[in-house]
DNA sequence: ATAATAAATATTTTGTAAAATATTCAGCGG
DNA sequence: CCGCTGAATATTTTACAAAATATTTATTAT
């Protein structure tokens, strides 16, 4: 039984892989459940036992992007010797350059997460309240070590969040030049990181 | 001549308001010059001797908008008895407003915004770059009384509106609540504030 | 000559039938 | 049965003609 659920979970993510190939190269709109099939050597019908519909395979995709941005950001906060203000900006900039890299290396990433954002809404609040958590601790670290005052930690980090959201949204990334983005993370980043310091 | 010259004026001022009413209330592409022109009296081929076409009917009501909102900005400006911290905050906080009450007494202005943004990019880019000027002005303000202690009035304002963009871009106000996106701008410029003082 | 119109023409949008694709399901082979 | 396939059906997309609309032009009125 052990060995019949592995294999299940194999084929599932054996779906996502060439989903996501696909996703990433030719959209989501252009590439049919026949070409995933075929990539996975089996037939269409039989992509419906492991995910009802297209859409949750977009979904799947995508939860699997969220988790791969969870882990890096989790390595982060396990980073020792970096003083709260660093791990904070750390934060930020490899946030922002991984998803320019995801975006940069899959062209047409862009029509996946837009679906997502209109359809599956739920998702994407659900990856910002889990990296809202982890920038609290950034922020709750401040705190015990001196370093920042910051009353409400849950709060500010929500508004860090909404501060960097320019840089991480589809829709400025391709509306603005990477150079000019990453210039002005960093520069908000420490705007943001001087507002929270401890005044002595 | 003068007199005569005032006309045309009048009659292009005429088209704007009959066209950002009707932009407004159904959208760009579905007011048709002849409805624009039926609103000023007037046939739609007389149109082109104001405006050579649509797009640029539709640049002009933007236009409009741009200065009315610099106006109100200027108007900020020229308050007396704001520190720094308070003239910035009105600043942030009073175009917000501004964005919102257009963005709901006009429901289909997004279309429009839209177009700008994706036909007329540098209406956009010369707006921020007024505004830019504006809140340089604030910080320098700020430099000049000892409240603040910014090096590059010019960079500064610069993040700044990068940080504040996500409550005025058309894309988020129409993912998220007026309430949070109020709650957060107030907190957003808050911490910026913070980290523009001066350290004592 | 100027300002406007209405007709003529060019372009865009819309509606729709055909084609492509998603999804379901009956049935095949282990 | 279980896991799959290929055919059957439902839905979506596409292609394209018809209709609507934008723009130009010939013409009229002042």
């Amino acid at each position: 039984m052990k060995t019949l659920e592995k294999t299940v979970d194999e084929i599932k993510n054996q779906i996502l892989d060439a989903a996501f190939a696909r996703f990433g190269q030719y959209g989501l709109g252009k590439t049919t459940m026949a070409e995933i099939a075929k990539d996975c050597d089996m037939s269409a019908g039989n992509l419906y036992r492991y995910y009802p519909n297209k859409a949750d395979i977009g979904a799947g995709c995508a939860m699997r992007c969220f988790n791969e941005m969870e882990a890096l950001l989790r390595e982060i906060m396990r980073r020792p010797d970096l003083t709260a203000s660093e791990r904070l900006k750390t934060f930020v900039l490899e946030k922002f350059y991984h998803i320019h890299e995801q975006f940069s290396e899959q062209p047409k990433l862009y029509e996946l997460v837009m679906y997502i954002q209109q359809e599956k809404f739920d998702m994407i609040q659900s990856l910002m309240k889990g990296q809202q958590s982890l920038l609290a601790e950034i922020l709750a670290e401040g705190n015990r070590s001196g370093e920042f005052d910051v009353p409400d930690v849950l709060e500010t980090a929500s508004l860090i969040q909404s501060a960097v959201t320019v840089f991480n949204a589809p829709h400025f990334i391709n509306s603005y030049s990477f150079e000019k983005l990453e210039h002005d993370a960093r520069g908000v980043v420490d705007l943001l990181v001087c507002g929270l310091k401890k005044r002595n």
